[in-house]
DNA sequence: CTGAAAGCGCTTACAG
DNA sequence: CTGAAAGCGCTTACAG
């Protein structure tokens, strides 16, 4: 039914294992072949069975992506866009991306066992840097080629990652700020845990020092946020920011004549209502390309512990809007 | 090095055919033979190859997620949440998921194509319904299995497709306000593209007229928007909903107590931020969950012709919550 | 109910 | 630089 690589050998009077090397471009065949060979490709539209190539040589050509096994947590525009721009740089590369998500870390692990054993791909990118999770686990003890995309609180030794500089990025929330005169400044969040609050709070807080500014942790509450003297604040995420302006209105205050508000990741969240947020961009584009740069690199060493562990820092600019003053 | 079929029919002392009937469950093979097969594999280890297993049968096993080329409709949580209820409802049938996203529609055609050529993928569930898509008219004039996502402006009665009932939505939206006595409602768009509009719109004009309200049409314009006697507005998103309420409120009224605002989709727009949005929950798990199953009818019928052009309508129900009175 | 055999469409040492 | 052959791990008529 369709065409083999037997057809175009037949067509162009050689052998398929010279038309099979003429498609991976080996540079011991003569160009004179080669032409003659893609030429009877083209007539003949010839495309690649993935499926034989892949049961030959071992390889599948494909990467999983998994996703966090937090509902809620699918809805963040993050999710979405680093998809796209995997599965971008993943083309270029030719390679297929297939997804695991699972409502919990159980289905989860399943699902990529399994995709893994069946050799549906020959290695994942992880999209949370929760700890000690199983799935990471699993990936670790088997050997299997993953990069994960955030920072682990754990083994950082032994895992290749790419994050932000979320330190950097609390530093540069205050430096931001202080430039603009701003002597009392708080940082709010919603949730204490995870690398990526720690670490911006660190930096905030390091900054704040440094420079000799007053400002504390705020934890945002709905029902009982109240800024007590700050000239600004910044938040830990978009929609947090969001709701943070609207405490910042209810108790009879202006954002950003009255107090300043600066967010991180720059999501949809950001230019919603106005005011718009001045937001730190993180580049999640570049995150999910390097991603999948790195994730081949691991694929294609033989000797994988010696890129293993590597770290790759994303840089991030300010995307500044109407929210801080 | 992995475990094979043979390894199996060798540990369980049957021939290789056996074990993979096994594997399939044939109801031509003994339940003494299949618990004895079974427990071979068991203690071996065994799982299987895909990429043999496609080479083998024809059939890949996996399904192809056509996303939208547009940019922007990535971000929208529609398409992450969506994606999730596809990759769930097919882990349950055995079923890989494949993703094609592409920036112009060339790129993705050209994704598509690869994928399906290479035999990576059966069929297609496309997540746009745009007019006069190339994408979806390569599929239908190759014959390609494809469910879509929303409602086709043209050839729907060559497509297979699922969506909620958008005329009926407007129509409801309609009957529930004025069940709260509005009488004065107009529809809010900022955009008067697409079937969903136009369906949404329809419906709302319907019912308005059966009912002998009063209410138009308003074009949503960021800098020019204003209610003008209407107690209640309906809007077509959540996100759009957000900034109706804030142009209400630089009116100087107050959303529900001057005007109510009912909305679609119910997405985490909804309840950002207060008034919560009283909005239509169109029920994206449901939609992914039966593309996910007529696509694998699809997949599976012989007289492929026989199910086509099958409509799938699923319900919605109204989350109620705080911007409606 | 089960086995033996051919075949799916590639890749890759091995020869020459 | 190219060919002939074996093999990747399954499935599936065909026999019996």
């Amino acid at each position: 039914m369709a065409v083999t690589i037997k057809d175009v050998a037949a067509f162009a009077g050689v052998n398929p294992s010279t038309v099979s090397r003429v498609i991976k471009d080996s540079p011991s065949i003569s160009d004179k072949t080669k032409i003659k060979v893609r030429k009877a490709m083209e007539t003949l539209g010839y495309t690649q069975n993935a499926a034989a190539k892949i049961l030959a040589s071992g390889k599948s050509g494909a990467i999983g992506v998994i996703f966090p096994p937090i509902e809620n947590k699918q809805s963040r525009p993050f999710f979405m866009k680093i998809l796209s721009s995997i599965n971008e740089e993943a083309r270029n590369n030719d390679i297929t991306v297939a997804i695991a998500t699972g409502h919990s870390i159980e289905e989860l692990e399943k699902q990529v066992r399994l995709m893994y054993s069946e050799k549906r791909v020959d290695g994942f990118i992880v999209l949370y840097a929760g700890q000690s999770d199983p799935v990471r686990q699993y990936l670790i003890t088997e050997n299997i080629p993953f990069v994960l995309v955030g920072t682990p609180s754990e083994m950082q030794n032994e895992i290749t990652y790419v994050d932000n500089d979320n330190k950097l990025l609390g530093k540069e929330a205050v430096a931001y700020l202080a430039d603009k005169d701003h002597k009392h400044i708080s940082f709010v969040t919603d949730t204490e845990e995870g690398v990526v609050f720690e670490e911006r709070y660190m930096g905030f807080h390091e900054e704040l020092v440094k420079r000799d500014l007053v400002g504390k942790l705020l934890h945002f509450d709905e029902n009982n946020f109240k800024v007590d003297g700050e000239s600004a604040v910044i938040v830990m995420d978009d929609p947090l920011a969001l709701m943070v302006i609207q405490s910042i209105n209810k108790q009879g205050l202006n954002v950003p004549d009255d107090v300043s508000v600066l967010s991180f990741n720059n999501s949809v969240f950001a230019s919603l209502i106005h005011p718009y947020i001045t937001s730190f961009d993180i580049n999640v584009a570049r995150l999910g390309e390097v991603a999948v740069e790195k994730l081949s690199e691991l694929i294609n060493s033989d000797d994988k512990s010696k890129i293993y562990s590597e770290k790759i820092i994303v840089p991030f600019y300010l995307k500044e809007r109407e929210s801080v003053k």
